[in-house]
DNA sequence: AGCACGCCGACT
DNA sequence: GTCGGCGTGCTC
């Protein structure tokens, strides 16, 4: 009998699977988990092909099988996708997914006891003491004994005498079934022809991609909730991905009012305990409804039926660290593989889902206006060349003039500055040294608040110092340009009697914070807010009337091929804070270049004019959504060698047609943590396999000692 | 991930 | 002279 062969593919930084002989007694399918021996040690991995033509070596054997519940066929050839398009290594993304080994085990148990009455009554004081104050029943030994003021031990010994009798509980709760109907929410006419639109996709139970527009306050949540009724109605799971950020209780407790019951959730931040319970409820097919940030794009859903993205243009659904991938390209993909429906949400989508939209290739959902309101408050801008701002000042005369009506009104007004901190750059006016991160191309951003020169970059911090690092003249620091402790200030002096907030990272550290702050607003108790990104998030101030943008030039700078389209969507979504219930609402953002397309765009409050310019050009330049990119850095400890390697590298490129291959250039950030840098960009047709081109180019050198080479396909940040 | 191999600093 | 530091590379 021939021997069969079996390709495990194991959680660690492989390329590929490994060959393997089973032995003849083995049961195996692919999926399963088994342990095998690798190198000296002996590791859990995943059959993921049985079979395979014979090897020429001697293969070693399978160890055994683990009783655990298998990976679908369906996880197995994601996780090859997305190695293969994100040009990661296969290993890795197989450890991505499994995470933390103990989740493929049951629930760990424990032991609760409670009183066996039949028991006649001849006690010693402490056991007396445990009956009497021992309880409420059933409880674990340590609580028994506690509340009993008796050792463990008296419990332990009431155990093995029958006074007690033993109740086995799982540690890991499952989650509550939800309620299909339990709160289901009165539509408006638009909302409910969406929602039916939706949940026709579904109902399909073929792939299916839907985009999902409409302005912040038209209820695509609500909408959206009905396909997820609809997925989940006959035992299917439901996954919602959101930005990191936008996991609040507030957007939780939404889910529970619509479906009686919490959601799994899920992000990086989770306990090893709590990953542990998602994880393997996810993989039993209990869970049925997980609202998770971009890795849960990887838990290992048993009969997933829907995946939702919501504000899917956000960029932190693009995984910068270790593999690199877009979850929501890759929820695409997912959905593909898995044959249903996936439901991309955005008030201000993508150009790449909008031009798959405007094809036919995704159903386009539009969701009216929200009533009474055009699709943007009365935007303006101000031109700062003709309201220049006075000397180490950032406001005009044009918002100043509008936030003491809003004050006068006793309404309330926002300003945004994606800048924390107080000022982004310190200058020595001695010397003209600026402060920079140690082996590093970043300014220090001085932080007031707690007196630090801070780098955003890389983490790290100091206390400001007395004089100048490299000419040691005392005082000379300048701080240049503003952050939004600066900005504070300055409205604390234009308006003292106001009440004046900022809101960022630095002053809302976790969720409570921000919820808490966020209430205040909405209760009027702040008249002025000053916030960074973390303000464009979704919520509903009623009595916020004017929104102020500090600097609508701030990233249209930096050669990032997005600039415009992100600085079009950042702005229409904080211009929609304002005015969401009182009609009179506006927004003023200050510029220096009122030309720039993007910007008129907003003035004229028209989308698609701002689209169509903006899909022309990235058409000529055979940009995305039009062409293919992937950038690869090169990064060493000695520049010249890194330079050296660079050139090598491009000198060994793969002949191909119609690819052009730009740099090796110095990116914006030339040095990170003592590593220089050097970028590649190479763009190609649409009809290209990148991937497959990037790999085989990889291929063709050897990274050596100190280099590293990172491809990064479809970038997002040009740093 | 582990574990070995390999090439430079402080030691009985 | 060695012991061992961890940087780099390999595991069917």
């Amino acid at each position: 009998m021939a021997m069969q062969n079996a390709q495990i593919l194991f959680p660690v930084n492989v390329p590929n699977a490994f060959d393997y002989s089973v032995p003849c007694d083995f049961e195996i399918a692919i999926g399963n988990f088994v342990y095998a021996p690798i190198g000296k040690q002996i590791k859990l991995g995943v059959v993921v092909s049985l079979g395979k033509a014979e090897q020429n070596r001697k293969l070693r054997e399978l160890v055994s099988v683990k009783q655990a519940k298998p990976l679908t066929a369906e996880m197995i050839q994601f996780i090859f996708w997305t190695s293969r398009y994100n040009c990661a290594p296969l290993g890795l993304i197989l450890k991505m997914v499994l995470g933390n080994l103990k989740s493929l085990d049951p629930s760990p148990v424990v032991n609760y006891f409670s009183l066996n009455k039949s028991l006649p009554p001849k006690l010693t004081t402490a056991r007396l003491s445990l009956v009497n104050n021992g309880g409420p029943f059933p409880a674990r030994v340590n609580e028994i004994a506690k509340r009993a003021r008796i050792s463990p031990g008296v419990v332990r010994g009431f155990i093995k005498s029958g006074g007690l009798i033993s109740e086995i509980r799982q540690i890991d709760k499952p989650f509550d079934k939800p309620i299909i109907n339990y709160g289901k929410l009165d539509l408006t006419e638009g909302q409910q022809l969406a929602s039916e639109q939706l949940v026709s996709q579904v109902r399909k139970k073929e792939f299916n991609v839907s985009l999902l527009d409409g302005v912040t306050g038209s209820g695509k949540t609500e909408v959206y909730f009905e396909a997820i009724a609809e997925a989940i109605k006959e035992n299917g799971q439901a996954l919602i991905l959101v930005p990191e950020i936008s996991l609040t209780q507030a957007a939780i407790s939404r889910f529970k009012k619509r479906f009686g019951v919490l959601p799994a959730t899920w992000h990086s931040q989770m306990t090893v305990a709590a990953k542990r319970r998602v994880w393997r409820e996810v993989a039993h097919g209990r869970a049925k409804l997980v609202v998770g940030a971009r890795s849960a794009l990887y838990l290992p859903f048993e009969s997933l039926r829907l995946i939702v993205v919501d504000e899917e243009h956000d960029t932190s659904y693009k995984q910068e660290e270790g593999v690199k991938y877009n979850a929501r390209d890759m929820s695409v993909v997912r959905s593909k593989i898995s044959n249903h429906s996936v439901i991309l949400a955005s008030a201000t989508p993508a150009l790449e889902t909008l031009v798959n939209a405007r094809s036919g290739k995704y159903a386009h959902i539009i969701l009216p206006e929200r009533p009474g309101s055009a699709f943007l408050p009365k935007v303006e801008l101000v031109d700062l060349k003709k309201f220049p701002t006075k000397k180490n000042k950032f406001i005009s005369e044009p918002l100043i003039v509008a936030i003491e009506k809003v004050l006068e009104n006793k309404e309330q007004a926002m300003l945004y500055l994606n800048r924390r901190g107080y000022a982004p750059l310190i200058l020595c006016q001695s010397c003209g040294e600026k402060l920079k991160s140690p082996d590093t191309d970043s300014w220090l951003v001085e932080h007031r608040s707690t007196n630090r020169a801070v780098c955003h970059l890389t983490g790290f911090s100091m206390p400001m110092p007395k004089s100048c690092l490299k000419c040691g003249v005392e005082e000379s620091f300048k701080s240049v340009g503003p952050g939004v402790e600066r900005i504070s200030e300055e409205v604390s002096i234009l308006f003292p009697n106001a009440n004046v907030e900022i809101l960022s990272s630095d002053t809302s550290r976790n969720a409570e914070e921000l919820a808490s702050r966020m209430l205040r607003m909405e209760k009027g108790e702040i008249d002025i807010m000053i916030g960074t990104q973390m303000v464009v998030k979704g919520h509903n101030f009623p009595n916020l009337t004017f929104v102020g943008v500090i600097d609508g030039d701030l990233s249209l700078s930096g050669g990032d091929l997005r600039a415009g389209e992100r600085t079009f969507q950042t702005l229409v979504q904080v211009s929609g804070r304002a005015g969401r219930t009182k009609k009179l609402g506006h927004a003023l953002i200050q510029t220096h270049q009122p030309e720039h397309e993007a910007l008129a765009a907003l003035e004229i409050g028209d989308r698609d004019s701002f689209i169509d310019a903006e899909l022309n050009l990235r058409e000529a330049l055979l940009l995305p959504p039009f062409g293919k990119l992937a950038a690869v850095i090169i990064s060493g400890t000695d520049e010249k060698k890194t330079d050296v390697f660079a050139n090598k590298f491009i000198s060994v490129a793969p002949k191909a047609n119609d690819l052009t291959i730009l740099g090796p250039s110095e990116p914006l950030m030339g040095r990170i943590r003592g590593r220089y840098r050097r970028r590649i960009l190479v763009q190609s047709r649409l009809d290209f396999n990148l991937s497959k081109y990037m790999q085989l180019w990889r291929g063709k050198i050897k990274t050596h000692a100190n280099i590293k080479l990172q491809i990064d396909i479809d970038p997002q940040s040009f740093m």
